[in-house]
DNA sequence: CTTATTAATATGTAGTACATATTCAATGCC
DNA sequence: GGCATTGAATATGTACTACATATTAATAAG
């Protein structure tokens, strides 16, 4: 059974490569292979398809862009497992999103950092809290934090971006590195409303407080509190 | 200025399709193109690139993939907005993904449900709570409950399902619904290691009440007891 | 038995040819 | 003149061939 010649419904107008993109993953999905596994080459499948070989490869490419197959020049192609992130990372980009898109990732972020704290409360070590003091004491002693918002912002990039990593989540850490440039721009764009990034009533050092003798549901409270002024937003 | 010379750094052993698709990526993320405009012909882009045609159409077809282009027969190529889980809607399968994988998605389900809080009450209707309650009401009167995990998992998803929906967040909507294999897969997991899932203290109801009645904090604190058999996994 | 050479293999790249759909212009008819 | 029909032009979609490249396997030489 190879479920290369399953029928895919009575899409209208596609091309054979998107067809052929669609029976492979069918194909994949189906037959349960494990990482490592081969698979057939492409003139073997090129033919079970009935399609040149051009098209089998233009199918590939995406099934190679998203990290589910890998192929070598005589081995051949091999099951590997795929990039939960391979797409976004190439379309996050304030210049290639519109409006919505921008503020459905800009709202995403709220909502994970309020979210993430129960990650964080099972997974915090000392030395994250440590770093995360690092890093606020920083912020306070640096007196270019009053003039600058840019200086401002590396400061919460860096203090958010900590946070992120404690979660123990690298799909999550790996996505607010990607939003970042996102909400920057959306920040950048409230800036000229003259909606001022006010500072929140809530600093860093109230939510390193909170995560280390606090509770999450506290914790929760606070980053809220801390993220009002995105909050406007909604 | 055409940006499709751009030097993208000494990548090892990429293939000249992976080198073009990062070469139009420079190029559409630096022009600035607006949404409808034109791109140049796969055959000038092959000329300026120095390579075929077909290396050329094998990173299109990504781009494609990803919704940046749009190509019709003599018209030629037009920029697209991209959709953001275009690639996510492809491998978001149990039998595709590993381990960590699951469980990064697994965790990222209950951020997302506790975090989304703020989202509903902003935006919450009384025609949404009237349909909560629907649900809620027609899950407490199906006996099947009872003995059937299947049901309970119908009526779970439906409720939740709309919750999303309240959100305003169609990226995030769109995300739970491609999410819920995998969480389904990792529940059933869940089974066969004999923990159970024990119903939360916090029922639908109780949901309901505080997003009618009650604060975001207290939604939360809510949210995150009724998910509280899944969070033992963390 | 080990090493060097050679052959075989599957993917990567180039190029040509033609199919297909769509636009645009020219033609011819009334 | 206005309008429908026809036909040419164009860019993508598909097929096919040829060869380059890297890697493995087999073979020959010492």
């Amino acid at each position: 059974m190879n479920f290369l010649t399953a029928n895919i419904g009575p899409k209208k107008h596609q091309s054979l490569a998107e067809q052929v993109e669609q029976k492979l993953l069918i194909y994949l999905k189906a037959n349960n292979f494990n990482i490592g596994d081969q698979l057939p080459k492409e003139m073997e499948l090129a033919e079970q398809l009935g399609v040149s070989r051009n098209v089998v490869r233009e199918a590939l490419s995406r099934l190679r862009m998203m990290g589910m197959v890998k192929s070598k020049k005589r081995k051949g192609m091999v099951i590997t497992e795929p990039d939960l992130l391979s797409g976004l990372t190439r379309i996050m980009d304030p210049s290639l999103l519109g409006k919505d898109n921008m503020q459905d990732i800009f709202e995403l972020r709220l909502v994970l950092e309020v979210g993430m704290a129960d990650l964080l409360f099972v997974r915090k070590k000392v030395e994250d809290i440590q770093e995360l003091n690092d890093i606020a004491n920083r912020e306070a002693a640096d007196e270019a934090c009053q003039t600058s918002q840019a200086v401002r912002s590396k400061y919460e990039v860096e203090f958010h971006g900590k946070l992120y990593a404690m979660s123990g989540n690298s799909t999550l850490s790996r996505f607010q590195k990607m939003l970042l440039p996102v909400f920057n721009y959306m920040v950048a764009v409230e800036a000229t409303l003259d909606k001022a990034p006010a500072k929140g009533k809530i600093n860093h050092f109230d939510l390193i407080d909170s995560l280390e003798k606090g509770t999450a549901a506290q914790f929760r409270k606070r980053m809220r509190e801390h993220l009002t002024p995105h909050y406007t937003r909604l």
